[in-house]
DNA sequence: TATATTATTGCAATAAAACGCAAAAACACG
DNA sequence: CGTGTTTTTGCGTTTTATTGCAATAATATA
Protein backbone atom coordinates (compact mmCIF):
# COMPACT_ATOMS: atom_id res chain seq x y z
CA UNK A 1 0.00 0.00 0.00
CA UNK A 2 1.12 3.68 -1.24
CA UNK A 3 1.80 6.17 1.78
CA UNK A 4 -0.32 8.21 0.21
CA UNK A 5 -3.05 5.46 0.27
CA UNK A 6 -2.11 4.83 4.04
CA UNK A 7 -2.91 8.98 4.52
CA UNK A 8 -6.23 8.70 2.85
CA UNK A 9 -7.13 5.69 4.70
CA UNK A 10 -6.46 7.40 7.99
CA UNK A 11 -8.77 10.76 7.37
CA UNK A 12 -11.39 8.78 6.39
CA UNK A 13 -11.53 6.98 9.70
CA UNK A 14 -10.91 10.52 11.23
CA UNK A 15 -13.70 11.85 9.32
CA UNK A 16 -15.74 9.07 9.62
CA UNK A 17 -15.36 8.34 13.61
CA UNK A 18 -13.60 11.66 14.96
CA UNK A 19 -10.77 9.40 16.88
CA UNK A 20 -8.31 6.92 15.36
CA UNK A 21 -6.06 4.69 17.78
CA UNK A 22 -2.64 3.85 16.74
CA UNK A 23 -2.77 0.27 17.63
CA UNK A 24 -6.11 0.18 15.09
CA UNK A 25 -4.08 1.77 12.34
CA UNK A 26 -1.10 -0.47 12.99
CA UNK A 27 -3.33 -3.83 12.46
CA UNK A 28 -5.70 -2.36 9.64
CA UNK A 29 -3.13 -1.30 7.54
CA UNK A 30 -0.38 -4.10 8.61
CA UNK A 31 2.67 -1.80 9.24
CA UNK A 32 4.78 -1.00 12.22
CA UNK A 33 3.42 1.77 14.71
CA UNK A 34 6.41 4.00 13.76
CA UNK A 35 5.21 4.07 10.36
CA UNK A 36 1.45 4.84 11.95
CA UNK A 37 3.27 7.59 13.96
CA UNK A 38 5.15 8.70 11.03
CA UNK A 39 2.10 9.46 9.15
CA UNK A 40 -0.07 10.99 12.01
CA UNK A 41 2.64 13.64 12.54
CA UNK A 42 2.61 14.54 8.93
CA UNK A 43 -0.59 14.35 8.64
CA UNK A 44 -0.92 16.87 12.12
CA UNK A 45 1.61 19.20 10.03
CA UNK A 46 -0.41 19.53 7.31
CA UNK A 47 -2.83 20.81 9.87
CA UNK A 48 -4.87 17.95 9.17
CA UNK A 49 -6.00 16.42 12.62
CA UNK A 50 -4.72 16.51 16.25
CA UNK A 51 -2.04 14.02 17.09
CA UNK A 52 -2.43 12.96 20.54
CA UNK A 53 -1.19 9.97 23.22
CA UNK A 54 -2.04 6.89 21.91
CA UNK A 55 -3.85 8.20 18.71
CA UNK A 56 -5.17 10.97 16.66
CA UNK A 57 -8.32 13.03 16.92
CA UNK A 58 -10.40 14.89 13.92
CA UNK A 59 -10.07 18.91 14.57
CA UNK A 60 -13.62 19.59 13.60
CA UNK A 61 -14.60 17.47 16.40
CA UNK A 62 -12.29 18.70 18.60
CA UNK A 63 -13.21 22.20 17.78
CA UNK A 64 -16.85 21.32 18.85
CA UNK A 65 -16.64 19.24 21.60
CA UNK A 66 -17.62 21.37 24.07
CA UNK A 67 -20.67 22.02 22.12
CA UNK A 68 -22.60 24.45 25.34
CA UNK A 69 -24.95 25.90 23.08
CA UNK A 70 -27.02 22.21 23.62
CA UNK A 71 -29.46 22.83 26.66
CA UNK A 72 -29.21 20.84 29.43
CA UNK A 73 -26.42 18.89 27.75
CA UNK A 74 -25.15 17.06 30.76
CA UNK A 75 -28.86 15.72 31.36
CA UNK A 76 -29.12 14.63 27.91
CA UNK A 77 -25.42 12.34 28.18
CA UNK A 78 -27.26 10.86 31.16
CA UNK A 79 -30.51 9.81 29.16
CA UNK A 80 -28.35 8.83 25.92
CA UNK A 81 -26.04 6.37 27.90
CA UNK A 82 -29.26 4.58 29.77
CA UNK A 83 -30.64 4.42 26.45
CA UNK A 84 -28.04 2.02 24.73
CA UNK A 85 -28.40 -0.11 27.39
CA UNK A 86 -31.99 -0.89 25.37
CA UNK A 87 -30.23 -1.93 21.94
CA UNK A 88 -28.94 -5.22 21.07
CA UNK A 89 -27.73 -6.58 17.97
CA UNK A 90 -29.90 -7.57 15.31
CA UNK A 91 -32.77 -4.69 16.38
CA UNK A 92 -34.11 -2.76 14.04
CA UNK A 93 -35.14 0.70 15.41
CA UNK A 94 -37.13 3.22 14.75
CA UNK A 95 -35.51 7.10 16.07
CA UNK A 96 -36.90 10.27 15.72
CA UNK A 97 -34.80 13.91 16.12
CA UNK A 98 -33.70 16.11 18.31
CA UNK A 99 -30.78 16.97 20.25
CA UNK A 100 -31.25 13.85 23.20
CA UNK A 101 -31.51 11.49 20.22
CA UNK A 102 -28.32 12.68 18.21
CA UNK A 103 -26.62 12.35 21.85
CA UNK A 104 -27.87 8.79 21.68
CA UNK A 105 -26.46 7.74 19.00
CA UNK A 106 -22.66 9.19 19.67
CA UNK A 107 -23.17 6.98 22.75
CA UNK A 108 -24.06 4.36 21.08
CA UNK A 109 -21.20 1.03 21.23
CA UNK A 110 -18.80 1.23 18.11
CA UNK A 111 -19.22 -2.28 17.18
CA UNK A 112 -23.55 -2.44 17.45
CA UNK A 113 -25.03 -4.63 14.67
CA UNK A 114 -28.25 -2.86 13.52
CA UNK A 115 -30.64 -1.30 11.31
CA UNK A 116 -31.65 1.96 12.06
CA UNK A 117 -34.68 3.79 10.07
CA UNK A 118 -35.04 7.62 10.94
CA UNK A 119 -36.56 10.58 9.96
CA UNK A 120 -33.73 12.86 11.14
CA UNK A 121 -31.09 13.47 8.68
CA UNK A 122 -28.44 14.30 11.34
CA UNK A 123 -29.37 11.17 12.82
CA UNK A 124 -28.54 9.66 9.74
CA UNK A 125 -25.36 11.18 9.56
CA UNK A 126 -23.78 10.49 12.57
CA UNK A 127 -25.65 7.12 12.37
CA UNK A 128 -23.61 6.09 9.13
CA UNK A 129 -19.87 6.59 11.46
CA UNK A 130 -20.60 3.05 12.56
CA UNK A 131 -19.81 0.19 9.82
CA UNK A 132 -22.20 -2.17 11.19
CA UNK A 133 -25.17 -0.04 11.25
CA UNK A 134 -27.73 -0.30 8.16
CA UNK A 135 -28.88 3.08 7.95
CA UNK A 136 -32.72 4.02 6.02
CA UNK A 137 -33.64 7.22 6.19
CA UNK A 138 -37.08 7.90 5.83
CA UNK A 139 -38.35 10.68 3.06
CA UNK A 140 -40.66 13.22 2.95
CA UNK A 141 -41.37 17.16 3.27
CA UNK A 142 -38.32 18.43 5.97
CA UNK A 143 -39.57 21.04 8.90
CA UNK A 144 -37.47 23.70 9.24
CA UNK A 145 -37.71 23.73 12.77
CA UNK A 146 -37.56 20.55 14.26
CA UNK A 147 -35.10 19.17 11.33
CA UNK A 148 -37.15 16.11 10.33
CA UNK A 149 -39.18 14.90 7.66
CA UNK A 150 -42.56 14.80 7.87
CA UNK A 151 -45.96 14.79 6.22
CA UNK A 152 -48.13 11.88 4.49
CA UNK A 153 -44.71 10.53 2.40
CA UNK A 154 -43.54 9.54 5.95
CA UNK A 155 -46.04 8.57 7.63
CA UNK A 156 -47.12 6.29 4.08
CA UNK A 157 -43.79 4.59 5.09
CA UNK A 158 -44.31 4.39 8.30
CA UNK A 159 -47.42 2.33 8.02
CA UNK A 160 -45.07 0.17 5.83
CA UNK A 161 -42.99 -0.54 8.69
CA UNK A 162 -42.72 -2.60 12.20
CA UNK A 163 -39.26 -2.10 14.10
CA UNK A 164 -38.76 -3.41 17.60
CA UNK A 165 -37.95 -0.41 19.36
CA UNK A 166 -38.88 3.22 18.68
CA UNK A 167 -37.29 5.63 20.13
CA UNK A 168 -38.18 9.35 20.56
CA UNK A 169 -37.61 12.65 22.40
CA UNK A 170 -40.53 14.82 23.39
CA UNK A 171 -41.74 18.33 24.83
CA UNK A 172 -44.48 17.19 27.25
CA UNK A 173 -45.44 14.00 29.00
CA UNK A 174 -47.80 13.53 31.83
CA UNK A 175 -48.98 10.54 33.77
CA UNK A 176 -52.67 11.28 32.83
CA UNK A 177 -52.77 12.89 29.93
CA UNK A 178 -50.01 11.05 28.22
CA UNK A 179 -47.65 11.97 25.23
CA UNK A 180 -49.06 15.26 24.17
CA UNK A 181 -47.67 18.07 21.11
CA UNK A 182 -48.54 21.62 19.82
CA UNK A 183 -48.27 20.75 16.52
CA UNK A 184 -50.69 18.82 14.49
CA UNK A 185 -47.91 17.60 11.82
CA UNK A 186 -45.97 16.17 14.90
CA UNK A 187 -48.62 14.82 16.44
CA UNK A 188 -49.63 12.51 13.26
CA UNK A 189 -45.80 11.70 12.68
CA UNK A 190 -45.40 10.71 16.62
CA UNK A 191 -48.55 8.53 15.96
CA UNK A 192 -47.21 7.08 13.16
CA UNK A 193 -43.91 6.16 14.62
CA UNK A 194 -45.45 4.71 17.98
CA UNK A 195 -47.65 2.54 15.48
CA UNK A 196 -44.49 1.49 13.72
CA UNK A 197 -42.94 0.02 16.71
CA UNK A 198 -43.28 -3.03 19.04
CA UNK A 199 -41.96 -0.81 21.87
CA UNK A 200 -41.68 2.69 22.40
CA UNK A 201 -39.22 4.46 24.33
CA UNK A 202 -39.30 8.05 25.51
CA UNK A 203 -36.47 10.36 26.12
CA UNK A 204 -37.02 13.49 28.26
CA UNK A 205 -35.31 15.55 30.75
CA UNK A 206 -37.14 16.03 33.88
CA UNK A 207 -38.50 19.12 33.68
CA UNK A 208 -40.61 18.43 30.94
CA UNK A 209 -42.28 15.62 33.18
CA UNK A 210 -45.81 16.40 34.34
CA UNK A 211 -46.74 18.62 31.12
CA UNK A 212 -49.42 18.37 29.01
CA UNK A 213 -50.29 20.60 25.38
CA UNK A 214 -52.77 20.74 23.07
CA UNK A 215 -52.64 17.58 21.00
CA UNK A 216 -52.51 13.76 22.41
CA UNK A 217 -50.08 11.50 20.75
CA UNK A 218 -51.14 8.27 22.92
CA UNK A 219 -51.75 7.25 26.23
CA UNK A 220 -49.26 6.95 29.18
CA UNK A 221 -50.23 3.52 28.38
CA UNK A 222 -48.46 3.11 25.02
CA UNK A 223 -45.17 3.96 26.37
CA UNK A 224 -42.59 1.30 27.21
CA UNK A 225 -40.01 2.93 28.58
CA UNK A 226 -39.37 6.38 29.89
CA UNK A 227 -35.88 7.73 30.42
CA UNK A 228 -35.10 11.02 32.45
CA UNK A 229 -31.56 12.02 33.95
CA UNK A 230 -33.06 11.16 37.17
CA UNK A 231 -32.70 8.05 39.53
CA UNK A 232 -35.20 5.29 38.68
CA UNK A 233 -36.76 5.52 42.22
CA UNK A 234 -37.14 9.67 42.07
CA UNK A 235 -40.31 10.13 43.52
CA UNK A 236 -40.98 12.76 40.55
CA UNK A 237 -41.37 9.76 38.48
CA UNK A 238 -44.01 8.21 40.89
CA UNK A 239 -46.81 8.72 39.05
CA UNK A 240 -45.88 7.44 35.57
CA UNK A 241 -44.09 3.62 37.54
CA UNK A 242 -47.81 3.61 38.64
CA UNK A 243 -49.19 3.27 35.66
CA UNK A 244 -46.62 0.62 34.71
CA UNK A 245 -43.73 2.53 32.34
CA UNK A 246 -40.59 1.49 32.68
CA UNK A 247 -38.34 3.67 34.33
CA UNK A 248 -34.60 3.87 33.32
CA UNK B 1 5.20 -0.78 -27.91
CA UNK B 2 4.89 3.47 -28.73
CA UNK B 3 5.07 5.86 -26.01
CA UNK B 4 1.61 7.02 -26.89
CA UNK B 5 0.27 3.55 -26.51
CA UNK B 6 1.85 3.10 -23.25
CA UNK B 7 0.32 6.36 -21.72
CA UNK B 8 -3.19 4.76 -22.91
CA UNK B 9 -2.63 1.61 -20.97
CA UNK B 10 -1.85 3.75 -17.81
CA UNK B 11 -4.60 5.76 -18.22
CA UNK B 12 -6.75 2.90 -18.39
CA UNK B 13 -5.09 0.92 -15.67
CA UNK B 14 -5.43 4.17 -13.01
CA UNK B 15 -9.08 4.57 -14.46
CA UNK B 16 -9.44 0.69 -13.18
CA UNK B 17 -7.98 0.66 -10.48
CA UNK B 18 -7.27 4.12 -9.17
CA UNK B 19 -3.72 3.20 -8.96
CA UNK B 20 -0.75 1.94 -10.49
CA UNK B 21 2.63 0.96 -9.54
CA UNK B 22 5.68 1.80 -10.98
CA UNK B 23 6.77 -1.61 -10.55
CA UNK B 24 4.11 -3.43 -12.07
CA UNK B 25 4.00 -1.35 -14.91
CA UNK B 26 7.34 -2.32 -15.53
CA UNK B 27 6.88 -5.54 -15.67
CA UNK B 28 3.47 -5.29 -17.77
CA UNK B 29 5.07 -2.99 -20.11
CA UNK B 30 8.33 -4.66 -19.84
CA UNK B 31 10.21 -1.08 -20.07
CA UNK B 32 12.94 0.50 -17.26
CA UNK B 33 11.61 1.83 -14.35
CA UNK B 34 13.03 5.46 -15.90
CA UNK B 35 10.62 4.99 -18.70
CA UNK B 36 7.95 4.57 -16.22
CA UNK B 37 8.70 7.32 -14.26
CA UNK B 38 9.10 9.42 -16.72
CA UNK B 39 5.57 8.51 -18.57
CA UNK B 40 3.73 9.47 -15.23
CA UNK B 41 6.11 12.39 -14.84
CA UNK B 42 4.58 13.41 -18.20
CA UNK B 43 1.03 12.75 -17.04
CA UNK B 44 1.06 14.02 -13.86
CA UNK B 45 2.08 17.44 -16.07
CA UNK B 46 -0.63 17.24 -18.21
CA UNK B 47 -2.67 16.77 -15.41
CA UNK B 48 -4.13 13.34 -15.82
CA UNK B 49 -3.10 11.52 -12.26
CA UNK B 50 -1.43 12.44 -9.05
CA UNK B 51 2.26 11.32 -8.79
CA UNK B 52 3.22 9.66 -5.53
CA UNK B 53 6.20 7.96 -4.29
CA UNK B 54 5.92 4.02 -5.38
CA UNK B 55 3.35 4.97 -8.25
CA UNK B 56 0.10 7.38 -9.30
CA UNK B 57 -3.48 7.56 -7.70
CA UNK B 58 -6.21 8.42 -10.00
CA UNK B 59 -7.62 12.14 -9.26
CA UNK B 60 -10.89 11.27 -8.92
CA UNK B 61 -10.28 8.80 -5.83
CA UNK B 62 -8.35 11.03 -4.43
CA UNK B 63 -10.53 14.03 -4.69
CA UNK B 64 -13.44 11.51 -3.50
CA UNK B 65 -11.79 10.44 -0.18
CA UNK B 66 -10.78 13.00 2.13
CA UNK B 67 -14.06 14.77 2.64
CA UNK B 68 -12.92 16.85 6.06
CA UNK B 69 -10.42 19.68 4.67
CA UNK B 70 -12.73 20.23 1.52
CA UNK B 71 -10.85 19.69 -1.45
CA UNK B 72 -9.99 22.55 -4.26
CA UNK B 73 -11.95 24.96 -1.63
CA UNK B 74 -11.76 27.68 -4.00
CA UNK B 75 -12.70 26.22 -7.34
CA UNK B 76 -15.68 24.98 -5.69
CA UNK B 77 -16.84 28.29 -4.30
CA UNK B 78 -16.32 29.78 -8.10
CA UNK B 79 -18.87 26.67 -9.20
CA UNK B 80 -21.23 27.43 -6.71
CA UNK B 81 -21.80 31.23 -7.68
CA UNK B 82 -22.00 30.40 -11.44
CA UNK B 83 -24.15 27.90 -10.34
CA UNK B 84 -26.73 29.98 -8.64
CA UNK B 85 -27.92 32.12 -11.67
CA UNK B 86 -29.63 28.51 -13.02
CA UNK B 87 -32.30 28.96 -10.25
CA UNK B 88 -34.99 31.53 -10.99
CA UNK B 89 -37.97 31.66 -8.76
CA UNK B 90 -40.46 29.17 -8.77
CA UNK B 91 -38.05 26.52 -9.65
CA UNK B 92 -38.32 23.09 -9.51
CA UNK B 93 -34.68 21.52 -8.48
CA UNK B 94 -33.32 18.48 -7.51
CA UNK B 95 -29.79 18.33 -6.54
CA UNK B 96 -27.21 15.51 -5.38
CA UNK B 97 -24.58 15.41 -3.07
CA UNK B 98 -21.01 16.46 -2.18
CA UNK B 99 -19.27 19.13 -0.95
CA UNK B 100 -19.38 21.28 -4.50
CA UNK B 101 -23.56 20.72 -4.00
CA UNK B 102 -23.08 21.78 -0.28
CA UNK B 103 -21.21 25.15 -1.67
CA UNK B 104 -23.66 26.18 -3.74
CA UNK B 105 -26.56 26.38 -1.58
CA UNK B 106 -24.65 28.01 0.62
CA UNK B 107 -23.78 30.64 -2.06
CA UNK B 108 -27.97 30.57 -3.23
CA UNK B 109 -29.44 34.35 -2.27
CA UNK B 110 -31.50 34.11 1.23
CA UNK B 111 -34.97 35.56 -0.22
CA UNK B 112 -34.67 32.98 -3.10
CA UNK B 113 -38.32 30.89 -3.41
CA UNK B 114 -38.10 27.19 -5.16
CA UNK B 115 -38.66 24.06 -4.30
CA UNK B 116 -35.72 21.77 -3.86
CA UNK B 117 -35.94 17.95 -3.90
CA UNK B 118 -32.58 16.14 -2.59
CA UNK B 119 -31.18 12.86 -1.78
CA UNK B 120 -28.50 14.51 0.52
CA UNK B 121 -29.28 14.86 4.18
CA UNK B 122 -26.38 17.30 4.44
CA UNK B 123 -28.15 19.75 1.66
CA UNK B 124 -31.06 19.66 3.34
CA UNK B 125 -30.25 20.84 6.61
CA UNK B 126 -28.19 23.47 4.49
CA UNK B 127 -31.87 24.31 2.49
CA UNK B 128 -33.35 24.56 5.48
CA UNK B 129 -31.71 27.81 6.77
CA UNK B 130 -33.82 29.37 3.89
CA UNK B 131 -37.26 30.42 4.61
CA UNK B 132 -38.78 30.73 1.08
CA UNK B 133 -37.47 27.56 -0.14
CA UNK B 134 -39.68 23.89 0.45
CA UNK B 135 -37.56 21.01 1.19
CA UNK B 136 -38.03 17.27 0.55
CA UNK B 137 -35.43 15.08 1.21
CA UNK B 138 -35.79 11.66 -0.56
CA UNK B 139 -35.61 9.02 1.80
CA UNK B 140 -34.00 4.90 1.21
CA UNK B 141 -30.53 3.51 2.31
CA UNK B 142 -28.13 5.99 3.20
CA UNK B 143 -24.83 5.25 1.63
CA UNK B 144 -21.87 5.71 4.20
CA UNK B 145 -19.15 7.16 1.70
CA UNK B 146 -21.00 9.12 -0.67
CA UNK B 147 -23.24 10.31 2.30
CA UNK B 148 -26.60 10.74 -0.01
CA UNK B 149 -29.44 7.92 0.12
CA UNK B 150 -29.49 5.03 -2.58
CA UNK B 151 -31.44 1.91 -3.67
CA UNK B 152 -34.22 0.77 -4.97
CA UNK B 153 -36.81 2.75 -3.01
CA UNK B 154 -35.15 6.29 -4.23
CA UNK B 155 -34.79 5.53 -8.07
CA UNK B 156 -39.10 4.38 -7.46
CA UNK B 157 -39.17 8.25 -6.15
CA UNK B 158 -37.45 9.87 -8.62
CA UNK B 159 -39.63 8.10 -11.06
CA UNK B 160 -42.73 9.86 -10.08
CA UNK B 161 -40.51 13.47 -10.31
CA UNK B 162 -40.16 15.96 -12.89
CA UNK B 163 -38.06 18.59 -11.69
CA UNK B 164 -36.76 21.88 -14.04
CA UNK B 165 -33.16 21.29 -13.23
CA UNK B 166 -30.83 18.94 -11.83
CA UNK B 167 -27.67 19.73 -10.07
CA UNK B 168 -25.68 16.81 -10.11
CA UNK B 169 -21.59 16.69 -8.96
CA UNK B 170 -19.29 14.10 -10.80
CA UNK B 171 -16.45 11.91 -10.43
CA UNK B 172 -15.67 12.32 -14.19
CA UNK B 173 -16.58 13.69 -17.55
CA UNK B 174 -15.60 13.39 -20.76
CA UNK B 175 -16.36 15.05 -24.28
CA UNK B 176 -16.94 11.55 -25.92
CA UNK B 177 -17.38 9.22 -23.58
CA UNK B 178 -19.91 11.43 -21.18
CA UNK B 179 -20.80 11.01 -17.58
CA UNK B 180 -19.29 8.38 -16.50
CA UNK B 181 -18.67 6.60 -12.49
CA UNK B 182 -17.30 3.46 -10.72
CA UNK B 183 -20.13 2.40 -8.69
CA UNK B 184 -22.97 0.95 -10.36
CA UNK B 185 -25.66 1.88 -7.62
CA UNK B 186 -24.54 5.47 -7.98
CA UNK B 187 -24.76 5.09 -11.58
CA UNK B 188 -28.03 3.69 -11.40
CA UNK B 189 -29.31 6.42 -9.23
CA UNK B 190 -27.71 9.44 -11.45
CA UNK B 191 -29.59 8.21 -14.78
CA UNK B 192 -32.79 7.92 -12.42
CA UNK B 193 -31.89 11.78 -11.59
CA UNK B 194 -31.37 12.49 -14.95
CA UNK B 195 -34.58 11.46 -16.00
CA UNK B 196 -36.49 12.84 -13.38
CA UNK B 197 -35.25 16.61 -14.71
CA UNK B 198 -36.25 18.16 -17.49
CA UNK B 199 -32.61 20.12 -17.81
CA UNK B 200 -29.41 19.26 -15.79
CA UNK B 201 -26.30 20.78 -14.50
CA UNK B 202 -23.34 19.45 -14.36
CA UNK B 203 -20.36 20.70 -11.55
CA UNK B 204 -17.37 19.37 -11.66
CA UNK B 205 -13.30 20.73 -10.88
CA UNK B 206 -11.32 21.18 -14.03
CA UNK B 207 -9.26 18.14 -12.68
CA UNK B 208 -12.33 15.77 -13.66
CA UNK B 209 -12.54 16.97 -17.21
CA UNK B 210 -11.58 14.47 -19.47
CA UNK B 211 -11.75 11.17 -17.72
CA UNK B 212 -13.63 7.88 -18.45
CA UNK B 213 -14.75 5.68 -15.59
CA UNK B 214 -16.00 2.10 -16.33
CA UNK B 215 -19.63 3.05 -16.05
CA UNK B 216 -21.59 4.90 -18.43
CA UNK B 217 -24.29 7.36 -17.09
CA UNK B 218 -25.27 9.04 -19.88
CA UNK B 219 -23.88 11.20 -23.16
CA UNK B 220 -22.17 14.63 -23.15
CA UNK B 221 -25.69 15.35 -25.02
CA UNK B 222 -27.50 14.81 -22.34
CA UNK B 223 -26.11 17.73 -20.03
CA UNK B 224 -27.27 20.92 -20.26
CA UNK B 225 -24.88 22.91 -18.75
CA UNK B 226 -21.06 22.06 -17.41
CA UNK B 227 -20.25 24.40 -14.71
CA UNK B 228 -16.39 24.50 -14.33
CA UNK B 229 -13.99 26.91 -12.11
CA UNK B 230 -12.14 28.01 -15.62
CA UNK B 231 -13.20 30.51 -17.62
CA UNK B 232 -16.27 29.65 -20.85
CA UNK B 233 -13.74 30.27 -23.11
CA UNK B 234 -10.89 28.39 -21.79
CA UNK B 235 -9.37 25.66 -24.24
CA UNK B 236 -9.87 22.47 -22.02
CA UNK B 237 -13.49 23.21 -22.66
CA UNK B 238 -13.40 23.40 -26.72
CA UNK B 239 -14.86 19.51 -26.96
CA UNK B 240 -17.63 20.07 -24.62
CA UNK B 241 -19.00 23.52 -26.62
CA UNK B 242 -18.46 21.13 -29.67
CA UNK B 243 -20.81 19.08 -28.42
CA UNK B 244 -23.53 21.46 -27.78
CA UNK B 245 -23.24 21.64 -23.96
CA UNK B 246 -23.54 25.10 -22.40
CA UNK B 247 -20.36 25.96 -20.71
CA UNK B 248 -20.61 28.44 -17.41
C1' DT C 1 4.04 4.84 43.22
C1' DA C 2 4.49 0.93 40.29
C1' DT C 3 3.39 -1.01 35.90
C1' DA C 4 2.05 -1.09 31.33
C1' DT C 5 1.41 1.39 27.29
C1' DT C 6 2.85 4.74 24.06
C1' DA C 7 6.49 8.15 22.05
C1' DT C 8 10.89 9.56 20.63
C1' DT C 9 15.31 9.12 18.80
C1' DG C 10 19.12 7.43 16.14
C1' DC C 11 20.34 3.93 13.07
C1' DA C 12 20.46 0.65 9.26
C1' DA C 13 18.42 -1.85 5.34
C1' DT C 14 15.84 -1.41 1.52
C1' DA C 15 13.24 0.79 -2.15
C1' DA C 16 12.44 4.47 -5.11
C1' DA C 17 13.69 8.69 -7.48
C1' DA C 18 16.76 11.91 -9.73
C1' DC C 19 20.64 12.92 -12.54
C1' DG C 20 23.96 12.76 -16.09
C1' DC C 21 25.27 10.32 -19.90
C1' DA C 22 25.35 7.62 -24.09
C1' DA C 23 23.39 4.45 -27.46
C1' DA C 24 19.77 3.83 -30.56
C1' DA C 25 15.91 5.14 -33.09
C1' DA C 26 13.09 8.46 -35.46
C1' DC C 27 12.90 12.59 -37.87
C1' DA C 28 14.03 16.77 -40.87
C1' DC C 29 15.91 18.50 -44.81
C1' DG C 30 19.00 19.66 -48.44
C1' DC D 1 20.65 9.15 -49.73
C1' DG D 2 23.48 11.36 -46.11
C1' DT D 3 23.98 14.25 -42.33
C1' DG D 4 22.72 16.77 -38.41
C1' DT D 5 19.09 17.13 -34.93
C1' DT D 6 15.70 15.61 -31.79
C1' DT D 7 13.43 12.05 -29.20
C1' DT D 8 13.39 8.05 -26.73
C1' DT D 9 15.33 4.80 -23.89
C1' DG D 10 18.31 2.28 -20.55
C1' DC D 11 22.39 2.11 -17.50
C1' DG D 12 25.21 3.41 -13.52
C1' DT D 13 25.60 6.45 -9.82
C1' DT D 14 24.10 9.49 -6.35
C1' DT D 15 20.49 11.20 -3.57
C1' DT D 16 16.39 10.87 -1.20
C1' DA D 17 12.38 8.42 0.90
C1' DT D 18 10.43 4.80 3.43
C1' DT D 19 10.28 1.50 6.83
C1' DG D 20 11.33 -1.38 10.90
C1' DC D 21 14.21 -2.18 14.95
C1' DA D 22 16.19 -1.31 19.47
C1' DA D 23 17.16 1.59 23.33
C1' DT D 24 15.42 5.20 25.96
C1' DA D 25 12.05 8.63 27.54
C1' DA D 26 7.43 10.09 28.41
C1' DT D 27 2.83 9.28 29.56
C1' DA D 28 -1.25 6.97 31.18
C1' DT D 29 -3.58 3.83 34.50
C1' DA D 30 -4.45 1.07 38.32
Amino acid sequence: MLKKERHDFIMRQINLHNRVLTSDLVQLLTVSEDTIRRDLQELADEGLLFKVHGGALSKSYHSSFDDSTVYARDSKIIIAKKATNLITDGMVVLTGGGTTILEFVKQLPKNIEATFFTISPLVAVELAKYNNIEVILIGGLFSKNSQVTYGGQVITQLAELKADLCLMGTSAIHPEQGLTDTYWEINQLKKAMLAASKKTAVLCISEKLDIALRLRVCPIGSISYLITELDQDHESLTGYRDKEVNIL
